[in-house]
DNA sequence: CGAGAAGTTGAAGCGTGTCAAATGCAGTGG
DNA sequence: CCACTGCATTTGACACGCTTCAACTTCTCG
């Protein structure tokens, strides 16, 4: 899905490695979110006429395919799911603001260290975790275009992570031996990614 | 509003100008967001335990403060209401999208033009652009928060777009002259902040 | 009129980018 | 089974945009 297309349905990502990106006139790229498989689920539903961002997949992407007008009867016939899509979204944001801060503040190994303990978590409580590791289909130019640094540099950072014993990472497979060492080094706070279920004000 | 609190009430922006921001552990600080007055509605609500970011005044706001029974109450009356709220949502997805892209990718001086872009076309759509011009009381410092730049270099990027003739900008005052002109050299285009009337997706 | 905040200036340093070439790896066809 | 191809990763040398530090000036407001 391109940048300025207007979609012909509403999706549902069920399962796979994709990513939203933008663009700029002149070519630079950038990633602006990852779907990985074990998200609950994320919902691609259009706000505005043309799309503001593109979307790409990864490895081959299992989706769902919804009807505009079906999708439409469904928040009718549901009350309670406008509610639901809604809270989704402030997780959304709460991401997103993550990232902005990830890419505005952070040095380029904390970027790294940061946005693998992300994808590791979302991964880990998906299920996908087995023995402390993982499949991990981004190459480093994913990486690059996701942290905003160059292909080289992520390849020199990722070679210090793994000098410092942080992660470990080959032939798309990514180990992780010590989480809370990487948290740390990233300065990274998993607040964001959790919707408290003792949340009060949004019941689903 | 701080990081990490949990918040009592619900809040609605009515005027004013503010900010949503977050930190590092050793202080560093991002601005990821700007509240302006003539934004429609900024609606603060909880998704989470605590805070996952900031909140702070700029000038004197002026905010309306919902008891969360009386919003959950209100949500329950209108069935249209989580709607609006959802899509509300997805706007300032696509506008902290857009912010990781302008730190990410762009240089000094097009995150710049690009922020007092987006700053700008908000003001005026709501009604807050007089001759050309409007109060504008961000800091340099708030600006480089903003722009994940140093005070210093935000200084010398102003300097550069004042001497192009793009902006005047003193005692809290600014003016675009050229508003096309800026929008160029920014990469800057309006699609992520307008959820086009003619969505069909989401009625409200 | 005074004091603190905001803005400005210059010189020097550093983290990351750029460029270019080499190496490794996976899939394909002969 | 091996040569061939194209993509991903790695390496080194050099360049540059932005930061850092520190001082100075200008505003703002009590």
């Amino acid at each position: 899905m391109r940048e300025g297309e207007r979609p012909e349905f509403a999706y549902l990502m069920i399962d796979g490695w994709g990513c939203r990106y933008k663009t700029l006139p002149d070519g630079r790229r950038q990633i602006v979110a990852f779907f990985v498989p074990g998200d609950r689920f994320d919902v691609n539903v259009m706000a505005f006429k043309e799309m503001d961002h593109g979307v790409a997949a990864i490895t081959p992407l299992k989706v769902l395919e919804i009807d505009w007008d079906d999708f439409d009867r469904l928040l009718d016939e549901r009350p309670k799911l406008a509610r639901t899509l809604w809270r989704q979204e402030l997780v959304s944001v709460a991401v997103q603001r993550e990232w902005t801060l990830n890419v505005g503040q952070r040095s380029a190994l904390e970027r790294l260290a940061h946005i693998l303990c992300e994808l590791y978590l979302r991964l880990d409580w998906g299920g996908y975790i087995k023995n402390g590791g993982c499949r991990f289909p981004l190459t480093q130019v994913d990486l690059a275009e996701a942290t905003s640094l160059t292909p080289v540099h992520v390849n020199r950072m990722l070679q210090e992570l793994r000098r410092e014993g942080l992660i470990e990472l080959q032939h798309r497979m990514l180990t992780i031996p010590d989480l809370d060492r990487l948290k740390q080094l990233a300065g990274f706070n998993d607040h964001y990614l959790r919707p408290g279920a003792d949340a009060p004000a949004l019941p689903t």
